[in-house]
DNA sequence: TGCATTTTTTGATTTCAGTCAAAAATCATT
DNA sequence: AATGATTTTTGACTGAAATCAAAAAATGCA
């Protein structure tokens, strides 16, 4: 959804912040595959994927692996490069065709700084991230590789039966071989 | 350090929000191994680790791992109880005795409302999670257990001296067996 | 200091998933 | 539809770390 609209579903702006936001935001298109932020780049901006699918991913030597998803509405934060000033070890991968709205943190931020229901949504995003992590590791740590799949299928369904094995694999903590052979099994 | 006067070398605090907070403060020591907050609980307080150390921590079945290690005037909070209203799936055990400064979630929120300062340490303390969560992953995937090792030794040196072997180990995402073999070998 | 408890180390064995490699299936493009 | 490229599956083998078990060392406290 358009970035614009979808603040106003969750009731986040005044019509004038609305009117801010959309001065500073700079929409872009990704072919499927194509690199929405590389690695260890340096980009201070915040990633609003309106449509389509992306991944956070880290890539390395030949390893790939994906951290999380990137559904529509949701942000994709350099958190190295914004917070840190370091590059960003992480990049963002297109997984569809995807429409991403840009927008340099410093306006986000400036923006947020008199709308408290803005940094209130900020806030949440950044709680979001935490429960996912803190979840994730706690499902790395206590299920087995075949109930994280069947948890991932049970919640994405629909969604990850466009995207390439492999990254499900190494989203789930496995190589690609073995999520197959679980996947063959039963 | 005391809360009071660790936020005010933080620069977050006018007099008056001293005030206020300390208002809302209930200090509490904990004894080595005692719980600060209970597995499965559903506590809408944070806890600044006054003095002492601390590790957040799951545990189920006969298996504990520990998520990450609290250092002095850091803040445990229990993300799933305040933000999802869901027992807390993690818990917080004092490594050595500890005093910890308790305030109620919601009191803290009120008092950040109108304060900025206190909200962008707020918001510094979730980025800092954020970026350690995701560091981890990194080297869990992308750096071998040696490694691993080396590095949080040499970060942590003097501290993790006194703490449970198994605790260090289940954080490195390894057992307490391969752990010891590391530390023999070279 | 000595005893009991806890923690760490060492040893032997097992296993699960990783690796490497190749075949099969699927998808995209002309 | 046919070709080539990509993705997924299957097979054989390997290995690193887990497990199980017991000894050794360290710690705490009466």
């Amino acid at each position: 959804m358009d970035i614009i609209p979808y603040l106003k579903t969750q009731h986040l702006c005044t019509a004038e912040v609305v009117e801010q936001i959309s001065k500073f935001v700079h929409r872009k298109t990704f072919a499927k595959k194509e690199l929405i932020l590389p690695v260890e780049n340096s980009s201070k901006n915040i990633f609003f994927i309106e449509q389509g699918l992306a991944r956070v991913f880290y890539a390395k030597n030949n390893k790939d692996v994906t951290l999380y998803f990137l559904q529509e509405n949701k942000i994709g934060l350099p958190i190295d490069s914004i917070f840190y000033n370091q590059v960003c070890k992480f990049g963002i991968e297109a997984l569809t065709e995807t429409s991403v709205a840009i927008i340099a943190y410093e306006h986000w931020a400036n923006l947020s700084k008199d709308n408290p229901a803005l940094q209130q949504f900020s806030q949440q995003l950044m709680v979001d991230y935490i429960k996912n992590a803190t979840d994730r590791i706690y499902n790395l740590k206590f299920r087995s590789p075949r109930e994280r799949y069947d948890t991932m299928l049970s919640e994405f369904r629909a969604l990850f039966l466009h995207i390439p094995l492999g990254h499900i694999a190494s989203y789930l903590g496995i190589t690609q071989e073995t999520l197959s052979r679980l996947r063959a099994e039963k």
